[in-house]
DNA sequence: GTAGGGATAATCT
DNA sequence: GATTATCCCTACG
């Protein structure tokens, strides 16, 4: 591994800081089929009190990791289909996290095309359940450490510049009218444009 | 390019 | 039994 973010690079900001600063950064992945990374460009931020987050009704089974401190990985199944991979922020027994929801592929391009079976590049990674497939993210990585590895993050020069855009959530029915997705502007990796604003 | 629905299963009511 | 932080294929303009 490269230079994984340390510990205290999660903990030193809160839960939309750290959505906004994600952006740019790459995700990687040394599994043992290869390695896979990709830029972060499209995030959203999931807050305790808000109704869309699945922490938002205590802790149960499913979510609990999602209470460890920040800097550790939440994947969880929905739709009977997919994974979603989010970076838990805030201390111990909070429930918040940043869902990683598209990446522009980098190192490992072949192996990503292999585990989605298609080769275009654009669908690939756009999208939470698509880039966890691409990257061979599961419920293995459920609460893993994200400054140890396998699976970690790392600094991109293309992060110095970025202009970032906020808008509307995707997917969810509840916290609809809270501006928490934040994603990279000009990048045609991200899994949808904004409509208005 | 847009809209609709099916797949598919853990979780919660 | 309903819901779900999704994806993909098909049909229709």
């Amino acid at each position: 591994m490269k230079q994984a973010l340390e510990e205290s690079f999660y903990k030193s900001l809160c839960t939309i800081e750290l959505a906004k600063s994600l952006l740019g950064k790459r995700l990687v992945h040394d599994s043992e089929q290869g390695m896979t990374s990709g830029l972060i460009v499209e995030t959203e931020a999931y807050l305790r009190y808000d109704p869309a987050c699945h922490a938002s009704r205590g802790r149960t089974n499913r979510n609990s990791s999602m209470f460890l401190d920040a800097g550790h990985a939440y994947v969880y199944f929905v739709y009977g289909n997919h994974f979603c991979f989010n970076v838990v922020s805030e201390g111990q027994g909070i429930g918040e996290a940043v869902l990683i929801r598209s990446l522009e592929p980098q190192q490992g391009v072949e192996l990503m095309a292999a585990r989605r079976g298609i080769f275009d590049r654009i669908l690939l990674t756009s999208g939470p359940g698509r880039l966890c497939k691409a990257m061979g993210i599961d419920k293995k990585l459920d609460g893993s450490r994200l400054w140890q590895g396998p699976l970690y993050v790392e600094n991109d020069e293309r992060e110095a510049g970025l202009s970032i855009i906020e808008t509307f959530r995707i997917g969810i029915s509840q916290g609809k009218d809270l501006k928490l997705r934040f994603l990279a502007e000009g990048n045609s990796f991200v899994s949808r444009r904004p409509v208005n604003e």
